[in-house]
RNA sequence: GGGCAUAUAGCUCAGCUGGUUAGAGCGCAUCCCUGAUAAGGAUGAGGUCCCUGGUUCGAGUCCAGGUAUGCCCA
């Protein structure tokens, strides 16, 4: 017994978790790096995940991305390290503390303590991560989770500040404003996602001001604002410089409205009296509401133009306060208009605005209204109801506000080791053009035209969890930037372990400059915002290996990345930080490939959803299909490049039908048969048969090469799709042609050369399959290679090399001749079934027609293939097929298309108007003419395309130019061999149903009539042949022995005995 | 509202630089096979290639406009 039996029956699941504990007990991820040690390195990066939940299919789907390439670079001799990250800080892991505290919001947590409430989040953060390895892991991924990096690690974060200070000494780091929405409860801004929760509806005053003109009387602006509590801090009203407005008499005033909203608000009668562009007001100084802003009175107070100015609601103008709006924020910014927010932390006027000091925001506004209804300011007053945000902790509606955050600049110019001096926008556009993304749309659709579009980066967040921002400030705005742990001690005078905010921020600097402060000299406190967290995700290049503070030379070699891989909504996220950082340190793009996977959605299409149970839960995939299939389902779907995917269960099913199945099939085929024949192979290392004289053999290999060369091409094209359906395709032809053609040659008795170059052909197919598949389905090529392996292979697929295509393997010429063959044999078997002639049957011939010489050729190499195929006698092949079947042509488009234009309707009438005989003419290098609108056109073979169509009342059929036509008539011989034939089908039926082996011998007693034993004694050879039977015998049976077979004529009943 | 993508058989997807009978697998129906059996083979039914225009001798493919869905942004 040379290989271990395995049973045509197969868990795959059970397979896998043997394959796991292989791999554990023996090290084979260690072996197959340390192998790799010292080559040519593959640089992958890995994206840190948030382990706040469990893994979803997405998870999965990325981690088999990033196990596939990594894997396959490592079979090919790179030495590929793969480390895993944890994404440990921001404002998820912040939410779900909050909630288990119950704690509303920033105050809270400050009176809480800071100290306590992050080291709750340090201690719950890494809750997830053994059922993330216990994932991970069961998906076959190989990553170390030992020697990973976490955000929150002290070495991470020292080497994120190391990445600020670089871009603080570029000078790319400045201070100033953005709006966000703030919530006046918690005193503090939120983020989108806590913004995007508290939509609801709700009431608020509809209010159409005026603003009249200084240079005419009773002329005015009409305005529209739902927030009345922002009219105090109006600087300027913007219109449309292309927008049409219109004067309306009305009252005694004469007002300006968009021409689009005279309706609306005047009706349809009022008449106009005068009209005018926006960019005729523009300029315009109207009369102002208030009197409280001081700074830059010059620019206050006039008509602006705008390109964000719609007539879809309100009067075609509109209001502009600074602190309050993003468009009001950065018209003002271009206009050079002062901030001004009278509002205090909590939302409430301050002494700029004494009529209302003391008072919320939002309470105001009744207020204001009534003080602007006094002064005669009013035009109209109403209420509305709309969706706004509310804080999602307190239920009070949000105000969007001018705040102080800090920002990383776009627009500093930056020069690289080259000298090429470019802005920091520049580089990323440019370095983005020398990264291959897959899908390669992204590249300059979704991404490019992010960065096209891409503004100053907002690095700061009002948060605890986080990195801390390291700026510390003086009371007089002088600023230090810290790069280091060390550096801090030093400025300090403490030594620090830890760099988060509750211990950072007791961190006070002195210095002693005796210019300015002569006493105690400057204090800096710490600013008191914590990183985005993406800034720590971006600087992961450096900050995993705590850059350059520890593994300096480390960087020249492992950067940027040779490859990541991460999901379609990382465009703005991880895509973007990285490359950011990239360009700003280095100049350099961060990756030079990446795999972009779209989403994975329930089985309807939507979205997954726990509540609406659209998708199967993953234990329990894995459970019954195993991983393998799970993996390979996954990398034949688009998903893989960029496009969404509906899962179902279904089609990790079929998957493993598809190709894990047959495939098994094949290799227990294969060990049941070599076994029996004791067979191994006769090389230790190569498996590639020197001499195969059966066209099938150099055929299987044929493909499989092809195979080879297309599946390593597509996976270096980081096109995994392909490279995954491509087994689909092979494993048919293995299967449904190599297989099934080829399966008499193992199991005859024989043991001559023709078996034993079966058997090397099958065994290298095998054990080169399962390189090939190995970096999608790990573990059953691992399970079969083991197997099938000599003790000279190395001792898991995975320390292989991966094969490398052998070119002069493939033959064009005979896959061509098997294609021909296989559409013989396609038509012949129609015709059977067309005239209900089983297959069982032998018939006497077959006739094989083609006008085309290869064609004939071809068929006629496959000649033995086809009649066995077919169970025919004799295969006869002609020329002259104008008996069989109806010649008609029709034009060769993309020959004739570009010669004759226009003219092709006429040629396409005139050919198909072509006689028979004039296209056998053709056919011959006759050429012919036709008449093209009066003139003539000369037509050769190639112009046109031949169609056939078979004659009625024959047994014929016709598939390009193969005709086949079968002989339907039984002589007395053939009946009884097919009676024969028949019989030997019953007896291995027979064999079956008493479990004997497949090498077991036997005796038969037959107990029929005259007619079928004279079959079996013309046919007794074949038939003991073929049951592997030592003798026949015939002897009176009882009737449990019946035989009911309705094809076979008269009584029968056989006896089996096993002869031990 | 903007950007990007997707839309082909009941389902999942192919379809190369435009070439005239649009393919595969699954599912379905009928039949066959049973020494690969959670298999296998044959045949069949099943299509407005999302819609409308345009370019062209010719459009699933190119262009414009729209519809639906998804993602990102506002």
């Amino acid at each position: 017994m040379n290989f271990k039996p395995v049973s045509s029956q197969v868990k795959f699941p059970q397979l896998e978790e043997e394959m796991l504990s292989f791999w554990q007990e023996q090290g084979v991820f260690e072996k197959s790096l340390g192998q790799r040690q010292g080559n040519e390195e593959f640089v992958f990066y890995d994206g840190p995940p948030f382990a706040t939940g469990l893994p979803h299919y997405g998870h999965l789907l990325a981690g088999t991305i990033k196990d596939v390439i990594p894997r396959f670079q490592t079979m090919r001799g790179k030495y590929v390290e793969r480390v895993f990250g944890w994404d440990c800080h921001g404002l998820p892991i912040e939410s779900l503390i909050q909630n288990e505290l119950k704690l509303s919001g920033v105050s809270e947590i400050q009176e809480f303590g800071i100290d306590k409430f992050n080291e709750a989040c340090r201690d719950s953060v890494l809750t997830y991560t053994n059922e993330w390895e216990q994932t991970v892991g069961r998906m076959g991924r190989w990553v170390d989770f030992k020697n990973g990096y976490k955000t929150m690690d002290t070495d991470f974060m020292e080497s994120v500040w190391w990445v600020f200070k670089r871009c603080w000494d570029l000078g790319l780091i400045y201070q100033g404003y953005r709006i966000q929405p703030y919530s006046p409860a918690l005193a503090t801004p939120l983020s989108n996602f806590e913004t995007n929760q508290g939509y609801k509806d709700r009431q608020d005053p509809s209010l159409t001001v005026l603003f009249p003109f200084h240079n005419e009387e009773k002329t005015a602006m009409i305005v529209w604002t739902t927030t009345p509590w922002t009219l105090p801090s109006n600087m300027a009203v913007a219109v449309g410089a292309d927008i049409d407005y219109v004067q309306v008499a009305h009252e005694d005033w004469k007002l300006w409205v968009a021409a689009a909203r005279k309706d609306a608000y005047f009706g349809e009668e009022a008449a106009v009296i005068a009209t005018a562009k926006g960019s005729d007001l523009a300029g315009t100084k109207y009369i102002s509401l208030f009197d409280y802003i001081e700074e830059r009175k010059d620019k206050l107070y006039q008509i602006q133009l705008a390109d964000f100015v719609s007539t879809e609601d309100g009067t075609g103008a509109v209001h502009i306060a600074p602190s309050f709006g993003e468009d009001d924020f950065i018209l003002g910014q271009a206009l050079g208009l002062p901030l001004f927010d009278p509002l205090d932390t909590e939302g409430k006027f301050t002494n700029l605005v004494p009529e209302w000091q003391g008072q919320g925001a939002k309470d105001a506004d009744k207020s204001i209204i009534q003080h602007l209804k006094q002064k005669g300011r009013i035009f109209k007053h109403e209420t509305f109801v709309h969706s706004y945000p509310h804080c999602y902790r307190t239920g009070v509606p949000l105000l969007y506000r001018a705040l102080k955050t800090w920002f990383l600049s776009l627009d500093k110019e930056l020069t690289n080791e080259d000298g090429e001096t470019k802005l920091l926008k520049q580089w990323m556009i440019d370095n983005n053009q020398q990264i291959r993304w897959v899908p390669d749309h992204i590249k300059d659709g979704r991404f490019g035209k992010w960065l096209d579009n891409a503004r100053d980066w907002n690095l700061s967040r009002n948060r605890f969890w986080g990195t801390p921002i390291p700026v510390w400030i003086a009371e007089d705005g002088d600023m230090l930037c810290v790069g280091s742990c060390e550096e801090l001690e030093k400025l300090s005078n403490q030594p620090i372990d830890d760099l988060h905010k509750h211990i950072v921020d007791t961190r006070i600097i002195r210095t002693n400059d005796k210019v300015n402060y002569s006493e105690n000299g400057k204090e800096y406190i710490r600013t008191s915002e914590v990183f985005d967290c993406w800034f720590e995700s971006g600087s992961m290049p450096f900050a995993q290996k705590h850059y350059p503070f520890d593994n300096e030379d480390w960087l020249k070699e492992h950067f940027p990345a040779d490859f990541i891989a991460e999901g379609l909504d990382q465009t703005r996220g991880w895509f973007y930080t990285l490359t950011i950082l990239a360009s700003a340190l280095f100049q350099k793009p961060a990756f030079k490939n990446v795999i972009v996977n779209g989403l994975i959605l329930g089985d309807d299409g939507e979205k997954m959803s726990k509540s609406k149970k659209n998708y199967p839960p993953i234990e329990g995939v894995l459970d019954s299909y195993g991983a393998d299939a799970m993996r390979l389902c996954l990398l034949s779907s688009p998903v893989v490049r960029g496009e969404f995917m509906a899962f179902t269960e279904q089609s990790v099913k079929e998957t493993m039908r598809n190709v894990l199945i047959p495939f098994w099939n094949s290799y227990s085929f294969f060990v049941t048969y070599a076994n029996v024949d004791n067979w191994q192979p006769k090389d230790q290392v190569q498996t590639l048969p020197t001499q195969l004289d059966n066209p099938l053999d150099q055929w299987v290999i044929s493909r499989l090469e092809g195979m080879v060369a297309d599946v390593a091409q597509a996976i270096e094209a980081y096109e995994l799709q392909p490279a995954a359906t491509r087994f689909v395709e092979f494993i048919e032809q293995l299967t449904n042609w190599y297989i099934r053609r080829s399966r008499r040659r193992f199991w005859k008795s024989q043991n001559d050369t023709d078996k034993d170059q079966a058997y090397a052909t099958l065994y290298h197919v095998l054990v080169t399959f399962t390189k090939v598949a190995a970096p999608f389905i790990p573990f059953l090529t691992d399970s079969v290679y083991r197997n099938l392996r000599t003790t000279s292979m190395p001792e898991s697929v995975h320390l292989c090399d991966f094969p490398t295509a052998a070119d002069d393997a493939v033959n064009i010429d005979l896959d061509r001749k098997m294609d021909k063959a296989m559409i013989a044999v396609s038509l012949g078997r129609y015709l059977r079934s067309q005239a209900s002639m089983r297959v069982r049957q032998p018939l006497a011939e077959v006739i094989l027609v083609s006008i085309d010489e290869t064609t004939r050729q071809d068929l006629d190499a496959m000649q033995d293939v086809i009649s066995e195929e077919l169970n025919v006698k004799e295969v006869i092949i002609r020329e002259n097929e104008s008996e069989l079947v109806h010649l008609s042509a029709k034009p060769n488009f993309p020959k004739l298309g570009p010669k004759l234009g226009p003219k092709m309707k006429l040629a396409a009438q005139a050919i198909g108007g072509l006689s028979a005989d004039q296209i056998q003419q053709l056919q011959e290098g006759n050429a012919q003419t036709i008449e093209l609108d009066g003139e003539p056109f000369e037509l050769n073979a190639e112009d046109i395309e031949i169609r056939r169509a078979e004659k009625d009342g024959l047994a014929v059929a016709n598939e390009g130019d193969v005709t086949v036509a079968l002989d339907l008539n039984l002589s007395e011989e053939l009946k009884q061999e097919g009676s024969a034939r028949e019989l030997v089908h019953e007896i291995q039926d027979k064999r079956k149903q008493l479990d004997f082996e497949v090498s077991d011998r036997i005796e038969i007693i037959f107990d029929t009539n005259l007619e079928l034993k004279s079959a079996i004694e013309k046919f007794s050879d074949y038939i003991a042949n073929e049951t592997l039977a030592n003798e026949l015998k015939f002897e009176t049976l009882a009737d449990e022995y019946n035989v009911d077979n309705s094809t076979l004529s008269g009584v029968l009943k056989i006896k089996l005995t096993k002869i031990s």
